[in-house]
DNA sequence: GTCTATAAGCAGATAGAC
DNA sequence: GTCTATCTGCTTATAGAC
């Protein structure tokens, strides 16, 4: 593996974990065990380019996570249980959630760069198109899909939020219990 | 207005918009006015020591809106539209929704003290309990008014985080507009 | 209760050797 | 491509005068 890749996989779980000012230069040269050359020689920009190389991986794992998951399951109703089921298990593996969201920078954003909003909108854009053609397939309008598809990205990062502050995966198990409710058709 | 209670204020809006980290003790003396002697005067443990007050303040302040909004109209439904157009309207005319969410400071909670995130906790759960009292007012089962209001909470907190990320008010509409059928009674 | 002066350390970034 | 040495400016915090 070569140097910039293990930059990226290293320093994206430290901003998932930290965020981006939580985390500094010399923490993410500690970890990665590198120099500051070589770090800038990969990343001649500094730390912000560093973000948004990270934030198109964390993009790449989390959206290519979700389609694998919802080309498997047939309904939205099903695939949507099985991804929280699959944070809850992370949870309970790891202690943590950070690595599904990236409510860390988004909370930061105000003090960024309009490249970093850009990024991460684009992702949740993502997310909501692939919740979204599956509520089509099932047979909703495309308005309405699309609807339900904010709805499902909102409660689902918001759960991940209130996990991490209640050091509980119990917020996630109600919204997965509830989110059936939305996907019927009235 | 004495000296610490402008501290409070101040730094609670700099807090909301920019993260802990990401606001600097200088900073705040700057906007507030005042020298590093008046600011350790008031908190002797320094700035983690203000977060917690600046969290007490964000915790009232938001709790006392619900509140008062949730006694002023009859059902949860009511209540909720009208909250969530509260905010909307805030997003309109100041161009952002940060004072509306302590989510800059949960997303650092990891770096942080186990009081900051207890503090957090603790506003999540006033929230929720307001919720849950109208939901079983209106006549749900103390279950499942408890699940619908983190299902409430959760959403409106994800949405936030959804309007900050697009520079829109949009998603706080789709989901003010499909809540109601999570009140349905089945 | 507020001020200034000072301190030790770390931030992000650069230069230039190898 | 990686290294060390260095720089400027900012970080939180303290001491002590008024």
């Amino acid at each position: 593996m070569d140097t910039k890749s293990l930059i990226i996989d290293i320093t994206t779980t430290l901003f998932q974990q930290k965020g981006y000012k939580g985390v500094g230069l010399n923490e993410i040269l500690k970890v990665c065990n590198i120099s500051k050359g070589s770090f800038y020689h990969h990343f001649p920009n500094g730390k912000e380019e560093a973000l948004i190389a990270c934030l198109q991986s964390m993009s790449e794992a989390i959206t290519s996570d979700i389609e694998d998951i919802f080309n498997r399951y047939p309904t939205t109703e099903e695939a949507t249980k099985k991804m929280i089921e699959k944070v809850i298990g992370i949870f309970e593996r790891e202690g943590t959630i950070t690595s599904c969201t990236i409510s860390s920078i988004v909370s930061e954003m105000e003090s960024l760069s309009d490249q970093v909003r850009h990024t991460c909108s684009d992702l949740y854009i993502k997310m909501q198109r692939i919740y979204s053609a599956k509520l089509a397939a099932d047979g909703f309008s495309k308005e309405t899909a699309n609807s339900i598809a904010v709805m499902m990205n909102a409660s689902i990062e918001g759960a991940i939020m209130l996990c991490l502050t209640q050091n509980s995966s119990e917020p996630l198990t109600v919204i997965s219990n509830l989110l059936p409710k939305l996907l019927k058709k009235v």
